[in-house]
DNA sequence: ATTATCTATAGATCTATAGATAATGC
DNA sequence: ATTATCTATAGATCTATAGATAATGC
């Protein structure tokens, strides 16, 4: 019976639409529905993806997840052990890459304004890119219980990443700098989650204009478009590692 | 029977403690409890406000609200005709301060990074000084509903009256601006309530260093403190109106 | 044997309405 | 008469578990 360790074994459906072939053991679907995700479990959280920001995660049932994705409610469990643990995967998934990067530029030794440029560009272009604004499930409640405490620690990682980095750039503009700016960027990159909720689509200046007033709020003074290509040029480097 | 316009007409107790005075008319309640507020309808608003920032709206049972306020769950009904409402009441509370003075701004003569820093300092130490963080509840996908229109339309006049002050503040930067970076002060703002959620506690920082943030990011290069306590020059002034 | 589904259900909610009751105010 | 409370309840949920079933894989 038992199973919900998230070991997702191989695909069942070859294709996306109605029209389906069975490949994997286990008992067949009663009915199919089109949901993105080569397994049940990247169904059920491309469903659960789109309920939770749509309607809310309170306001989510499994059922309306199961529903959304062809199965009966109870077979949820057979992936997933309870309803927090769906959330947790999404909420680890818009993390876990700007948290990689920001590990990666840790060692870097480009300048401080090009790491954070860097660093603020590839977030707020997963922020605006992803198929959800999971970001929006941030300020959840439950996040704030001990269910939640490793993927808080996980977001404050990150949160250090971008303020280490500020620092560096305040230091290096002197007399310019705002105490205690070194905290914003991490919070205008997120911005971008407000942004798209209120506008109801990614905005699409973000990806520059973001970037860019993280270090003009840092009292940079530099060339804007020069940050711009070597925060290009450092973000290829590390991808190619 | 009937009530539920929220005309509150007179208090039913004089203190917030568990001794009591009843003043008005209507059934004594059958158990008292220490609740800030001078009516019914504050008391509840105390208590939902409290609630809805710390377990989420959604799972903030009506009886619960009432539990803390000390009466019995239908009793609320009496005051609001529906969850809704008390929601829409809290969220009302938030912006029409800041929606206010931002229409005075718009009729006053000062600079606009005068006027921008006035604004935004009045908004920081709003949400900052507010008793609970209700500013979490703006990412609440309800909010996108039919019910919340009027809501949302107050608060995209706040955005707006925002937009036109740092459009303003660019246009007298020339080369400095950043396109697109109007949208950034309203955002830059509102990022005291993740600050807020995340730390547990206002920041104490905000007060001066958004204001001095929302500037600076627009390419504003004069003199912050100057820029500070003309804006407080400023709220002075509209306040004595 | 293992897997992924299914059916059925226990037990615990939750919102809103109907109508009674106990105060004050005229 | 008006007001603010009360009790009682209809009707509709929701999460998670138990155990059956229908595939594949060895």
């Amino acid at each position: 019976m038992a199973a919900a360790d998230g070991a997702d074994r191989r695909p069942r459906s070859r294709c996306q639409n109605g029209q389906v072939a069975n490949l994997g053991p286990g008992r067949p679907r009663s009915e199919q529905r089109p949901r993105r995700g080569h397994t049940p479990r990247a169904e059920i959280l491309d469903a659960a993806g789109e309920l939770f920001t749509t309607n809310g995660y309170a306001n989510t049932s499994t059922r309306a997840v199961a529903d959304a994705v062809g199965i009966r409610q109870a077979s949820l469990y057979h992936h997933f052990a309870a309803k927090d643990d769906i959330l947790d995967a999404l909420l680890a998934e818009t993390i876990a890459a700007p948290v990689e990067l920001a590990e990666r530029l840790r060692a870097d030794t480009d300048p401080a304004p090009t790491r954070l440029y860097a660093l603020a560009w590839f977030d707020v272009r997963q922020l605006c890119a992803a198929r959800w604004n999971l970001g929006a499930l941030y300020l959840l409640p439950e996040l704030r219980t001990e269910r939640f405490a490793a993927f808080r620690l996980r977001r404050d990682e990150l949160r250090g990443h971008y303020e280490t980095l500020a620092e560096a750039v305040i230091e290096g503009v002197g007399a310019a700098g705002i105490p205690g700016a070194e905290v914003l960027p991490f919070r205008l990159v997120e911005t971008v989650i407000s942004i798209r909720s209120d506008e109801g689509r990614a905005p699409t200046y973000a990806e520059q204009t973001i970037p860019d007033a993280a270090l003009r709020m840092l009292g940079w003074a530099g060339d804007l478009e020069e940050a711009r290509s070597d925060a290009a040029l450092l973000l290829e480097r590390l991808a190619a590692d």
